[in-house]
DNA sequence: TCGACCATGTAAACTGTTACATGATTGT
DNA sequence: ACAATCATGTAACAGTTTACATGGTCGA
């Protein structure tokens, strides 16, 4: 999708946190934000390198060992603005959620189809294997109620996040239930 | 995105249930199909196009009127084994759901934020519009059960949407609920 | 006749993925 | 020494959106 730029915001997100290499970014797709975003280094080092020409972030050598360095990036008072301009803004759109699966049952035209159980099948499982993965997420970052303050907008995300997954689950096996009929 | 041409399985699909022009796929696009994809004419005359020299589809020449010329597209025998493979073939990949809403709640710290309130009710407005709109697709188009039969996958994707955004409807309406606590 | 809609295309810009490319550090 | 990981970049390609561009048909 040719979107609105929003990596740009995440980026701008992250540095509000703390400054960051544009390894430490790559590595945040890998982990907290890849739950719901997905960026390769090959687009997020260039777009630093933007970013940067733009005055929204800085960056300062750091070297670490002999000679090994690294650019730490931070926010500069035009980037500090930009992102709180970008969160305070209306988010108007829905997102139209692309999802395979879906595009391919919708040429399924009888409920006889024989490609029906096992496509079922195949996306219960999936759905029930990302639902296990979020549900030790939850576990794990917010066991204590204090993370759950500190990081109340990454909770609301979990707990959305499970609660789509959970109805998913039960849509699939309703209607695996229901194909005999 | 860069995504593997879902756009042209959907072009194939459409013509495995009769030929169309690329202004048919294209309206295709603001109703059924437009309910979990996206597409402009852009991308579709010139992917037609390229469809055609690789022998998926062919057209015929139909004049409406004194002179206008309209190419209508049909399925060749190489195209419906390509949409049948596709659609017989494993699906392991679950979509990212790329919510913007979603990216910007994920840099909401605190439960106090006084950008919460207005944030999450634009959601549910937006949501609730949403399912309002899907319930009476869903009312529209499958009153008789005969329909239900004979386009069934549509009928679960209509069914699943529904489910969602009342899911999503009702996070949405509990987190307002629990903002004060 | 005039406006809404039918009908088909191209161009430019942007977003995203995969592959190519290089070198340093750290722990075993 | 060697492997895993840290660290940064470029190139080519693929998919998507927005804008530009043109002309025909049909009903009121």
């Amino acid at each position: 999708m040719a979107q609105k730029n929003n990596l740009k915001y995440i980026i701008l997100g992250l540095l509000s946190e703390r400054s960051l290499t544009g390894y430490d970014i790559t590595k945040a797709f890998d982990s907290d934000i890849g739950e719901f975003w997905s960026a390769n280094h090959s687009q997020i080092y260039p777009l630093l390198i933007k970013m940067e020409a733009n005055g929204l972030i800085s960056h300062e050598i750091i070297v670490t060992g002999a000679k090994l360095e690294k650019k730490l990036y931070s926010l500069t008072q035009t980037g500090t603005i930009e992102f709180k301009t970008w969160l305070q803004s209306p988010t108007p759109e829905l997102s139209a959620s692309k999802d395979e699966f879906i595009l391919k049952l919708y040429f399924i035209e009888n409920s006889t189809d024989p490609l029906l159980p096992e496509m079922l099948a195949e996306q219960l499982m999936l759905h029930h294997n990302k639902l296990v993965h979020l549900q030790s997420q939850m576990t794990n970052k917010f066991e204590n109620t204090d993370r759950k303050q500190a990081q109340f907008g990454h909770f609301l995300i979990l707990q959305h996040a499970i609660e789509r997954e959970t109805a998913y689950e039960s849509w699939l096996q309703q209607t695996i239930n229901n194909l005999g009929d």
